[in-house]
DNA sequence: CAGGATGTCTAGCGTTGCTAGACTGGGGCC
DNA sequence: GGCCCCAGTCTAGCAACGCTAGACATCCTG
């Protein structure tokens, strides 16, 4: 019972793992519409049966791949703020991060704010990665001065609407750079 | 050739726009994903093709709906602004204005900012009401300050992305007027 | 009154997400 | 060791999707 069903095991999760990145490579090469069961199942090799044992339906797989994005974020995020000397540049630096990591992975962004997945937020079982994204918004923040939170949500959403206005084309693409830093110098002084 | 054909256009101008309804209530009542071909030809009691005689497309009908809704969402924000005593109320009126249009009708909003349409946005040849919104922003800037527009962008992504996430549970949806009172603070004072 | 244009329909194509039922092969019990 | 059973995988198919071809009817024009 033990060495087989083990490698058994192994081999599950390495399956697991190898469709949430065929899911996203797919995506972020064809975009999400072209990313369906069966294109997926061709492309691991295996047949459309087999994602659903591993998968409750494709948006878990779209959830699986988000996750694997919002833990990503949280690393670049974190990087950019400990780069910065000073908080006021973190902040900044959190931002222009923010905003590169949205434009640079428009698949997998789109994955974690745009499509409908399972995820939770804002509730005790939100996943880790998710809490670490937004906490590195608030870290950008004094720790004496109130209203961290309210800052850090009002900063993200601000950021997401350029991302998202601007992926759509309903604000112009360019000058996302100066957008940026009037946000920041309206925030900043209230540190 | 006159009266009956003008009869004929009067009937087809006024399909027209039963299908573009009946497409907003559905998706108001039930959500756009129950919006199909088939239930929406059934509700306007034609059969499918009668649809793609009049549209492009689903996209198509889709954009007819924002369109729709951006000339009210002008509409909305102009009053919003013109009841407002004083000029930086008048932000904080519009923006107020702004997320009680998003949160009311979110499958309208749905449509105007996130489901994919034909409609062309910054562009010259973007529809009049989508410029009448933006300027509704433009608007509650100093005429005599610079960066008017660059202000509009930002105020508006902000207020997007505040709708947005709170509208995906990915921010508390509680909240909301506490956050526009924060971003105005910061805005109104370098009007 | 014939001919053509216009409008509407039925029927169907190809694709989607998802699932039931058959088949195979190794693990545990007598 | 031999039998049964369960986990895993497959083929085949369902209902619903957006969209369209081709047949039918209906009305205006010459």
């Amino acid at each position: 019972m033990s060495a087989i069903s083990e490698r058994r095991e192994r081999e599950r999760a390495h399956r697991h793992q190898l469709i949430i990145t065929a899911a996203r490579e797919l995506a972020e090469t064809e975009g999400w519409e072209a990313v369906t069961t069966r294109r997926l199942a061709e492309r691991v090799e295996y047949s459309q049966p087999v994602l659903y044992s591993h998968f409750a339906g494709k948006d878990a797989i779209v959830s699986a791949v988000a996750l694997d994005g919002f833990g990503e974020l949280a690393d670049h995020l974190r990087r950019a703020r400990q780069a910065a000397p000073e908080p006021e540049q973190a902040l900044r630096a959190v931002c222009r991060a923010y905003l590169e990591f949205a434009t640079g992975r428009p698949a997998l962004y789109q994955a974690m704010f745009i499509l409908p997945t399972d995820l939770k937020f804002a509730s005790p079982e939100t996943p880790a990665p998710l809490r670490a994204c937004f906490d590195e918004f608030v870290s950008c923040f004094d720790p004496d001065g109130e209203r961290r939170e309210l800052s850090a949500e009002v900063i993200w959403s601000a950021l997401h609407g350029m991302a998202v206005l601007s992926e759509g084309g309903r604000i112009p693409p360019g000058g996302q750079a100066e957008r940026v830093d009037f946000l920041i110098t309206r925030f900043a002084g209230v540190r």
